[in-house]
DNA sequence: TTTCTTTATGTATATCTTGACATATAAAAC
DNA sequence: GTTTTATATGTCAAGATATACATAAAGAAA
């Protein structure tokens, strides 16, 4: 957790909330498509992460009634909340690389079968490859909207930076598979 | 968990014992260092692993009595184990991207001051530069220890597989990390 | 018309992970 | 001589995460 209790989550949460008040609901879906590229959270995490961003001061809600369904619930940053998560975004980020289950069998690989091994990260290629793609066609999308990279305002500029993230990673992830799946069949 | 109720960590545990029977101890140096950088634990998490893998029949130990010390046990892989660590290492690897705060960071990267935002960065990107000099040099000391990488032996090269993944890892984010410092400073 | 998907919100359980607590000796550094 | 580090093995509690359980209605697809 980072300052006063809040977890990297609740960072992730306050964040979302600086740009616009969500129900539980849409920051559920924002940590699937965009934020979920880097960092993501169910429901089952939301929904009480929510709850003690708001017991501790952070957001507020207020309900929206719905005919029949349960009422939707709007949730707001507060001041309090948007100085903290002011004062976390620049703060050093902690760890980096962690756990990576490809890494750990390519540094094993000496225990399977060749073939097999070849093709597991032939497979492996292929969906970072995919991956890239699609964060690709995002890029283009954005220049094509948003006009040249260089004039973006802030938050445009802070949303093609994570994409170039991705894209960078898949690529070089793509990369590293391609090499190990090459030499293993050389080897086999 | 993967197949039998074993964990990943589990796995990278039999596979630290396919190549060599160790202590509880031994096995958190290994994943401190070598192991460490693709897949961390503390020994408070290997030692009940080795435990849990014991009982699953995956592992067994003998004691070795120490003069004063608490008795060292040394782990051995049972053929299960080895048949299912071998089983385990080419089924398709789950998972890559999952959870970076430096990337979420620089999604949220409008909320903070530029300058700030861009040293942060800065920094970070000498933490990963200084990451893959330190991986180049066990490289060259591969190269000159073992020879040509294209005529390594599959252990070794399993080694040498996932350093080159740290090597590109680091790279990359190391650039990402200049090019995000270098616009953030350019329009504040 | 029935089934599936999306919207909408939660709880419960199990496991994973981290950090602290706990003990004990030998060897090396200061 | 005293302190710190390395060896050596554990437990415990708190937090993070994943998966399943649970409900309910609107709308789209079959």
């Amino acid at each position: 957790m980072g300052r006063a209790g809040v977890s990297t989550l609740g960072f992730a949460t306050l964040g979302l909330l600086a740009g616009e008040s969500l129900s539980g609901y849409d920051v559920k879906l924002r940590m699937a498509e965009p934020v979920g590229f880097f960092w993501q959270a169910g429901h089952s995490q939301i929904y009480p992460e929510l709850a003690k961003l708001e017991a501790g001061g952070m957001v507020v809600h207020n309900d929206v009634p719905q005919s029949g369904k349960p009422d939707k619930k709007i949730y707001e940053i507060t001041a309090e909340g948007l100085s903290a998560v002011k004062e976390w975004v620049s703060e050093p980020a902690k760890s980096a690389p962690t756990r990576d289950e490809a890494t750990l069998k390519a540094y094993l690989s000496w225990l399977g079968e060749p073939g097999e091994m070849a093709a597991m990260f032939r497979e492996l290629g292929r969906r970072h490859e995919k991956q890239m793609e699609r964060y690709l066609e995002t890029e283009a999308w954005m220049r094509s909207e948003w006009g040249e990279p260089k004039r973006f305002e802030r938050r445009r500029f802070a949303n093609y930076a994570a994409l170039k993230r991705g894209v960078g990673f898949e690529r070089e992830y793509a990369q590293w598979c391609r090499w190990v799946s090459e030499k293993l069949e050389s080897s086999g």
